[in-house]
DNA sequence: CTTCGTGCAAAAACTTTGCAAATTG
DNA sequence: CAATTTGCAAAGTTTTTGCACGAAG
C-alpha cells in the first residue's frame, strides 16, 4: 500500500473530513477516490480526466461521472482545489494543498519554471483590499520564451 | 453616426482586416458589427451577452449565435481577443488591444474589476530576466469575494 | 463567378438532476 | 434506522457543425 505513511496526504483527508462533518456530509469511498487521485497525481485534471484516470486506476470502484462533477463541485466549493483555464481547453481543477506558487511558462516548449514573490504577493494584497475584497487565491503565469527555445520559432494557426 | 472619427477604433478593423486578408477570409458586416460592439461596449462578455446585446443594438443585423461563436474563436486564435473562465460562469470575452490589465474576479457573483500595476509588472520583467526569459505576456488574476456578495452574505455556499 | 460566411436547425459536447437502490453515521 | 450518496439515464446547457442560400472579393 503506497502513500501509508503520508502525513501530508492524511492531514488533508483529516481536512476533508471536517469539510464534510461541517455540512452534514459523509466521507465515501468514491469521494476519498477522488481526493487520493488529486493528490497522487498533482495534475490539472478536466472532469473527463479525472474520471478516466479512476477508471484505470481503481477499476471495480465504478465511479460514475456524475459523481466526479458533484465532488469537484463541492471541492472547489470547500476551496479544497482551485480551476484554471488553460486556453481553449475549458476548466481543469487541481489540489489546492500546495504552497502557493506562480508559473513561468515557456510559449514554445511549455516547460513551467515555479516561484514565488513576497512582494508580489503584498503587493496583490493591497488592491484586493483598495477594492473591498476579500482575496481567497490568485493566478499569475508569466509567458514567454525560455533561454532553450530562443533560437526556435513557434507556428500559428491564424497569421496575424 | 457616433465614433466617426475614433483612430483607435479605425486602427482596430485595420488590424482586422489585415487578419482575414492574410487568412483568405472576408470581411463581412457581422464581424465588423461584433468587433464593433466589443469595442464600444469594453465589457467581459459571455457569447450569449454578446449575442443579446447585439440583437438588441442592432435588432435589423439578425445575427445567429453561431457566427457569435464562430467569429470570437477566430478572434481569439489571432490574439484580437483575450479569455477568462471562471466558476460556473464560462469563457468570458474581452478586446485585447487595450492597455494591459489584471483582474480582480469575485468567485461568487463572477463580477470583474480591472486593474493595473506598474510595481507589479516591473517586479514581472524582473523575475522573467533572471530566469533568461523573454517575457511575452502575462495573466493575473485575484480571486476572492467582492464586498456586493460580503454583504449579502451569498459568499459561502458549503462551510469548511 | 468563385469562394467564403451566414442563419438555421440538428448534432455533439458538456454538466446537472431525478430517482431507486446502496451506503454512511 | 434516518439521511445522504451513488450510478444511471434523462434532461439541461453550451458549443459546434452541415447545409443551402446570400454576400464578398
Amino acid at each position: 500500500m503506497p502513500f501509508l505513511e503520508n502525513i501530508e496526504y492524511d492531514h488533508l483527508i483529516e481536512e476533508f473530513k471536517m469539510v464534510l462533518k461541517n455540512n452534514g456530509l459523509k466521507f465515501t469511498k468514491q469521494r476519498e477516490i477522488i481526493l487520493q487521485t488529486l493528490y497522487n497525481f498533482q495534475e490539472h485534471f478536466l472532469p473527463e480526466d479525472l474520471y478516466l484516470l479512476i477508471k484505470e486506476n481503481n477499476p471495480k470502484s465504478n465511479i460514475g461521472i456524475a459523481t466526479i462533477y458533484r465532488t469537484l463541485n463541492l471541492l472547489e466549493e470547500s476551496d479544497m482545489v482551485t480551476t484554471i483555464s488553460f486556453g481553449k481547453n475549458g476548466k481543469k481543477y487541481e489540489l489546492a494543498n500546495k504552497p502557493h506558487h506562480d508559473h513561468l511558462i515557456c510559449k514554445n516548449c511549455g516547460s513551467i519554471i515555479e516561484f514565488e514573490d513576497r512582494d508580489i504577493e503584498r503587493k496583490q494584497n493591497k488592491i484586493a483590499k483598495e477594492n473591498g475584497f476579500i482575496l481567497t487565491n490568485h493566478v499569475m503565469q508569466l509567458y514567454g520564451i525560455c533561454p532553450n527555445c530562443q533560437k526556435n520559432n513557434l507556428n500559428k494557426k491564424v497569421k496575424n
